[in-house]
DNA sequence: CGAGTGGTTGATATCTTTCAACCCACGTGG
DNA sequence: CCACGTGGGTTGAAAGATATCAACCACTCG
């Protein structure tokens, strides 16, 4: 069977942080996963929903996000290969909102073949556990983000993140990536307002740090953004060694 | 074997999201931990350590925590019978620091005996697991919390959320808790400065919300605190059944 | 061409921080 | 038993960062 391309998304996101074994990878390629296309700005599963199935991205970003004083805060952004609600398989209330930032390819697999797969192949049940580790120490990071940092820092250190994320699985090219996100959605992000968001983002363009225009990011001095973001890659333990 | 208290204020944890049958009760509490008393303000493991052991609190509060721009952001408060950095049992180098926040009571378990009984109690697995996404869902409260919640909001639901989660462990008495934390700490947890929360507080106190002085913290209003901060406990899953 | 979405601007208001001082309770040592 | 040192809490004035409000601009899509 040829690999379906829902499943190399995930072997390829697994791959970054586990060590993933031939008998593994083709578990994984057996997984019956149905794929569906979503558009921008649609909501996944909402808040209080119960889900049966987990989500997979395969193309496009996903967000995670819930409501405070009536602004949204966005938890957090999902990329290629990443299941944003893998928690539901042990937390059965959604307490947040899954939607879609842009257009996506999802795949969608049922919580029963989730848990089977876990007991036949308890490698791929602690890397998943893993991958929701993970989401956990970006989750940690974010809270110093809006807590600790100025605007500017917040800003250089989101653009940083994505930038390695999406590295990583091999989504950048020469300094930048495709990165479809308003300013609205940014300050959702950071904890700010979008008016603020637009002279931050003219700040860091005339300081030649970076230029965030027409769905594309341009990341021109990654080491004066690394440390003006105050950016420590070790919390998205991209390694399997970490 | 009489049960050790170190077992006891673990089964008692587990138990409050966890269904833990007898065999699962046995196993943990024939589970080696080696005790030790903390005084308050200690390190336990330091961020880029590689702990070999995952450390129980049975006593006192327990923080995670890291900084950015020369302050300190906590991440989270753990109480008797939680496991702060269960974490490590997939992501080998800490991404934050864990330290006594009080005089604390802890246990240490060796992570190969953790793994051992994920093994052999795929129950117990999935209950560990959870508690990891629990925790997890608390950090994306925070995110909101002080992302989007004006100083006030932050505070009061900061201390809903104490209440709530000691409430379950049967550590309140009448609106009243054990909460020795400073105006410092305080705002190490809200992204505020501790002259700000000093005002806050006395806002609270002057509302007739709240009443935090002495190591103590006396809800008034529970209420009207909870409307104030916003607080809706779905994401704190604290049943089984969620 | 017109509507709509997203981005930009300037003036002003508000919240929170900063700084510097002071107070109070407590514990310790002379 | 008092004097002192210290940690935590409190206060006021001023500065700074970010939010708010209300326009206006510039594409893109139909």
């Amino acid at each position: 069977m040829a690999p379906t391309p829902f499943a190399a998304a995930l072997i390829k996101k697994l791959s970054v942080s586990n060590t993933i074994d031939a008998d593994d990878r083709q578990a994984l390629e057996e997984l019956p996963i149905t794929g569906r296309f979503y558009d921008p700005q649609q909501t996944i599963v909402h808040e209080y929903d119960r889900p049966s199935h987990c989500c997979l991205v395969v193309d496009g970003f996903v967000i995670r996000s819930k409501s405070a004083e009536g602004q949204r805060q966005i938890l957090s952004i999902h990329i290629s290969g990443e299941i944003p609600d893998l928690q539901s398989l042990h937390l059965h209330v959604m307490d947040h909102e899954l939607s879609t930032l842009t257009g996506c390819t999802l795949g969608f697999i049922a919580h029963d073949v989730l848990r089977q797969l876990c007991v036949a192949r308890p490698n791929l049940a602690a890397a998943l556990w893993r991958e929701t580790l993970v989401d956990a120490a970006i989750f940690r990071e974010w809270i110093v983000n809006v807590g600790r940092r100025s605007s500017v820092a917040r800003m250089a250190h989101l653009i940083v993140e994505m930038w390695e994320r999406l590295d990583h699985i091999g989504r950048t090219r020469d300094g930048a990536f495709e990165f479809p996100v308003t300013q609205v959605e940014l300050a959702d992000c950071l904890g700010l307002t979008p008016v603020h968001v637009n002279r931050v983002l003219q700040q860091l363009r005339q300081d030649k740090l970076l230029h965030l225009a027409r769905k594309e990011c341009n990341i021109l001095e990654k080491g004066r953004l690394e440390e003006l973001g105050q950016f420590e890659p070790t919390y998205l333990h991209l390694s399997p060694q970490l």
